[in-house]
DNA sequence: GTCTATATTTCGATAGAC
DNA sequence: GTCTATCGAAATATAGAC
């Protein structure tokens, strides 16, 4: 560890995040990414012998960031109320450092639904829908509780999805991120009111 | 009108709808739009002179399915609530027919944000914002109109943005559209108690 | 490890016969 | 209009010197 490989190494996978979050799969170049992280295409396949095999790194660690976390809250011993400002918060903190999470991962599997089952998300789904299931008895109960959950998740991750055109539609793109902030708020009020409906 | 040089034009376009939609712009290679199409890439380029060019006929019609209508319900003279369970339908009834529309707008705006500007969004987005602004009054009052209506297109808009999870997460693909029908109720259910925290 | 050079394929686009 | 043939550029990946 601490060797001049390694930093050469770590630049290149934080340069692949950026780019490929930014332009997806087909849209990022070996050539550009190289050129960006200060190396050439040659010692790129060195390290990665495919364009395929960076990316399935980065995008499993985009899975991840994007879904860690959640599954293990709804399994915990919190209130109702509390499950869902916890997760709230945790969107809200992690789309604010990186709101092109959302975009990337739901289009990459939008374009290829492989990834679906190739990365852990075949972990992910059983998970988060066991948890879910956990919290009630009744099928009727289960399916209340993932419109709830859905609903918490939608107005949390959309705002971040849809940011272009948000930014637009509030005039500044500047003005994206304190907007974001109060939405924090507000998601969080109504998702007690959402709780009431169950 | 009716020459059978129109059908073939007809189902070059309606290709590349659904290609594009599929893999997006980067994803979709002109050689396999037109096997699909049963034509060539030369006659292709006969009615398109470039890739953009019939890409920005595809996004553009994209952009008017997806948000064509939401302005005009929200100038209408309508109750709030019913311009809300009016949108909400507009909403579920295009985005059942055409479920990869949302994700194909994202993405390709995320990753070339001077479709913002090319595209008629120009129109759009300070005409859905005066459509917004003109509901209310004071600042605080348009912010919470705007806070209702992204929270009622997020819950609209997301299931099918995530629509390869979420038909993972239900278990079954085909029972996709079965839970998108309740979730239609679920959501106007829901509007009806965002308008009273207005 | 890191580089240059190159192999090989595929891309978007054009030329020109019919 | 529609086709075949092909161009030139750019793509991923590999080979081999250092």
């Amino acid at each position: 560890m601490g060797k001049k490989s390694d930093i050469t190494k770590a630049k290149l996978v934080d340069t692949a995040k950026a780019l490929f979050l930014e332009r997806g799969f087909d849209g990022l170049k070996m050539q550009e990414l190289a050129d960006k992280a200060y190396i050439n295409k040659g010692l790129l396949h060195y390290y990665f012998k495919s364009k395929e095999a960076l990316f399935q790194a980065v995008f499993q660690e985009a899975m991840e960031n994007l879904f860690g976390g959640v599954a293990e809250e709804l399994l915990s011993d919190h209130a109702i109320e509390t499950k869902m400002h916890v997760i709230i918060d945790l969107y809200f903190d992690r789309l604010s450092a990186n709101p092109g999470l959302p975009i990337f991962v739901l289009s990459e599997i939008h374009k290829n639904p492989t990834l679906n089952g190739l990365i852990n998300l075949g972990d992910v789904a059983p998970m988060l829908m066991s948890a879910i299931s956990s919290q009630m008895d009744k099928p009727e109960e289960i399916e209340s509780f993932l419109h709830l959950v859905l609903s918490v998740v939608s107005l949390c991750v959309f705002p971040f999805a849809a940011r272009p055109l948000l930014s637009q539609l509030i005039g500044d793109v500047n003005k994206f991120e304190a907007f974001v902030e109060k939405r924090r708020g507000y998601v969080k009020n109504i998702s007690t009111h959402l709780i009431s409906e169950l």
